[in-house]
DNA sequence: TAGCCTCTAGACAACGTTGTCAAATTCGAC
DNA sequence: GTCGAATTTGACAACGTTGTCTAGAGGCTA
């Protein structure tokens, strides 16, 4: 036996397939009569076939129930039809519709899409990617997890087109499709200040993402436009898991100088902070990044900074088509804007808030 | 040039890699100065080199940003390692946890998913099946758009696992993992009905869809099991999008016989049903099949049954996974229980709503 | 030093497909 | 009936990897 993936090697009959395996083209071509390259050409509707030969091997086809090995193919033909993306959590209600774009645009090219979730993890994130690379996957698309994407670099210039998305590649060159965190931020804190509030709480990602840092960018410049003072209590990165977010929360609203409006950083921060408000007596005003399903229903209505995560998908997958299409431009950076939606938490006053 | 892969043939070097292309093999055991297979030695850490080659062969590889090339990999060994996940759409936050668990068992084993999206269309949904199927994924998770799956019977006997989930397979005998929708609905519909509502209205999914009919079909058994009558007017199969769920709501709340509750079939009904609910005058019930975030924060907080999506992706990539180590079971279905959460808005009581 | 055994390394075929090229066949026109 | 062109078909190599088998180097014992 030569054979390493046949578990048996024996034959169900004379020149059928090898049992419990799948046909192959060989098999085909036996049954039909014809040769190899004939089968082929059936099976890709190449030209230069007669009708009564193609009907002989589409019958051999169905009969034998073969269905073309694209593993085989792919090797041959050396494109995969396929793309990977790396994202954090497909759990997260952030990045289904993202994801669900990139398949979109993905199928409209005939590719399938492998999708993995960091957890946001940099060495998972790397893991993930090397992974796909190794499959040949024709391109990219990255939600990093990590700061340094200098391990991209030989599989870059080896062909694997690839796009960051929500978040700038870490010390490479690379595609990017962003939102615009920081003016999101700042015309969220700004909205706040415009509503009376001077004490104002940010509750962010952890330093190491790009748009956390962003975000607390925008919230320090909308301050330091209204020559406000910001407090280091004010401001609190790190993971966004409940427990955390809630700590940092209560703390804001009950130092020596409480907050009295919170500005949090992306959807989960918010949907807790809305949480930990609706727990307690009094108001604080609330403007959260990201837009989130039912903030509307919420009483009050939680006013966002909306970005579009279907079309960051989309505008990445486009990207990453056009360079799988040959184009040879420089890597480019977009930036999306974000939208500020009111609904009224961002409304209440600071009055209504505090005792003083 | 023999050669269809390549663009370009030139070379760049003597021994060093083709232009434009990945090294492989070949070249790294040209640069080190040994043969083919202890490169593939090397790679797959297997025993038998000596100290002083290895550390060529990884300087080899090193500078020349080798990656093994899985598809070649694949070809020889006959798996895979990858999963195939077909479920309806990827951006629905019921199927979001899902993908994520099986994600997960599969990272587990050492496999990567694809997934792809049927668009809830049965032609979608095949031919998704069957590109994973070429691809020769060893397994596959389908949530199924269709009723019929014989075309899946080849694919089946000729290897590859396949377990259904949250719907059970169409003319075929597979595994399965469900979700108990006749019992939630039943346990849903009763829980309305002891708390005074006599005309209860259900709206649900296209009755294509299995769940769609076992919920129907519990909402029925709870009400006869209570002697209700039940008028045809009351119940509203049809696809989910908010124009319809919309419309059906609004004639359930105000025909000759005008329900004072409504249980929905799902969480895009759910939240649809919220959505008209809120904007009308007076306060119907509502209980919703599927839970959702923020469900405890509406006022009032909206009543569900529970299944959890996450359980369901597990169990059945565990179930999948059990197959493909050569479990050799008659195919089994695995009933999930849902849970009932009360949360208000189910307890509404009928005077509430109704004018007389 | 002969004989045997162990360990390292390489030659070669195979996985299932597709591109190239050449052979065989058909057809029409002279 | 012959020639040339067009059409259909097949033989073969190649994609990049891994399994098998064998050759050689080196160590040990007698």
């Amino acid at each position: 036996m030569t054979d390493p993936a046949r578990g048996t090697t024996q034959r169900n009959g004379t020149t059928s397939p090898r049992y419990g395996n799948r046909p192959t083209m060989k098999d085909v071509a036996a049954r039909a009569g014809v040769s190899l390259k004939t089968v082929s050409r059936v099976v890709n509707s190449e030209p230069g076939v007669t009708p009564d030969t193609e009907r002989r091997v589409q019958e051999a086809i169905t009969a034998l129930g073969f269905r073309r090995n694209d593993s085989a193919r792919i090797l041959r033909k050396g494109r995969t039809a396929s793309v990977g993306l790396v994202l954090e959590d497909l759990a997260d209600p952030f990045y289904g519709p993202l994801s669900r774009a990139v398949e979109e645009v993905a199928r409209d090219h005939g590719a399938l899409l492998i999708n993995g979730s960091s957890a946001e993890d940099p060495a998972r994130e790397k893991e993930l990617v090397l992974a796909l690379c190794a499959r040949r996957v024709d391109g990219l698309v990255v939600i990093p997890a990590g700061d340094d994407h200098r391990y991209l670099e030989p599989e870059i210039s080896a062909g694997v087109a690839t796009v960051f998305v929500d978040r700038r590649a870490g010390r490479i060159d690379c595609d990017a499709v962003l939102s615009d965190s920081f003016g999101g931020a700042r015309d969220a804190v700004a909205h706040l200040i415009a509503h009376g509030h001077r004490r104002i709480g940010f509750i962010g990602d952890q330093p190491r993402i790009h748009t956390a840092i962003e975000r607390l960018r925008g919230y320090r410049a909308a301050m330091s436009a209204a020559g406000l003072p910001v407090n280091e209590a004010w401001m609190s990165l790190g993971a966004t898991e409940p427990s955390r977010v809630l700590a940092a929360t209560e703390a804001m609203l009950s130092g020596p100088e409480p907050v009295t409006a919170l500005f949090a950083g992306n959807n989960r921060v918010t949907v807790t902070a809305v949480r930990v408000l609706a727990a307690r007596p009094g108001r604080a005003a609330l403007v959260g990044f990201d837009d989130f399903e039912l903030a509307d229903l919420l009483s009050p209505g939680v006013t966002v900074v909306a970005q579009d995560a279907a079309q960051l998908g989309r505008t990445a997958a486009n990207m990453l088509f056009r360079r799988l299409e040959g184009a040879e431009e420089e890597p480019r950076q977009v930036v999306l804007p974000t939208r500020l939606i009111a609904r009224g938490s961002g409304e209440i006053p600071p009055a209504h808030n505090v005792a003083s």
